[in-house]
DNA sequence: CTGTATCCGTGAAGATACTG
DNA sequence: CAGTATCTTCACGGATACAG
């Protein structure tokens, strides 16, 4: 694939949907399959395990599987993905900045 | 609306299918309609003008339009927009990164 | 040159049920 | 608990034509 901008290549890893958020919810450590599912209440199972697939075929989160009955899979970011870091940063501090904005707005 | 997490609100704003894109041309400088098609060659008229107005609406752009014949439009980064700078910046370099990386694994 | 309006196909994403 | 498999829906986004 020809990139126009460079920048493209960083929205095929993260630009889905939800995937910048599941990242933002790993760099605070590991999380199980239900955790994430707690944690995004809008997601569907289908969701989350596709983009999951997603980000682990582009190596920035790692699946790690432990073989018991029941069956228990947790996911985290790789040292790749921790790469993202700076990125994931921005965007959730930028995001409080916004809200704290619009409510703002919303009290005038 | 209720964000379960911060990010989402980022994503609310730049989170587009052509808006992080788009912002980081505008980086660079302002930039008329035209040259914006000619730098995303794969953008459709609709869908520039749509995620400008978006991007307007949400105000991290500014439209300016020049009272002549033809035309002329031309669109620039708010000051709020460039509050995004760092975010931008951090994609599109992490971004170059990715692709020199894949380049080299395809090499091999 | 810039923008709007319309039509329409595709595919992303939801709901549901089922397996191990 | 974790994941897969269908089926369906609907909105995103493309193509096209037209307007100022």
């Amino acid at each position: 694939m020809a990139y126009n901008i460079p920048v493209e290549a960083t929205l095929d890893v993260i630009g889905g949907k939800w995937k910048v958020v599941i990242m933002c919810h790993l760099i605070k450590g590991e999380r199980r399959t239900s955790e994430l599912k707690k944690l995004m209440p809008g997601i569907t199972q289908k969701m989350l395990t596709q983009q999951l697939r997603e980000l682990e075929a582009d190596g920035v989160v790692n699946r790690t599987v432990f073989d018991q009955v029941p069956p228990k899979v947790v996911y985290s970011l790789t040292e790749y993905g921790w790469s993202l870091r700076p990125i994931l940063d921005a965007m959730c501090s930028w995001g409080e900045g916004h809200i704290a904005l619009i409510e703002k707005e919303v009290a005038n």
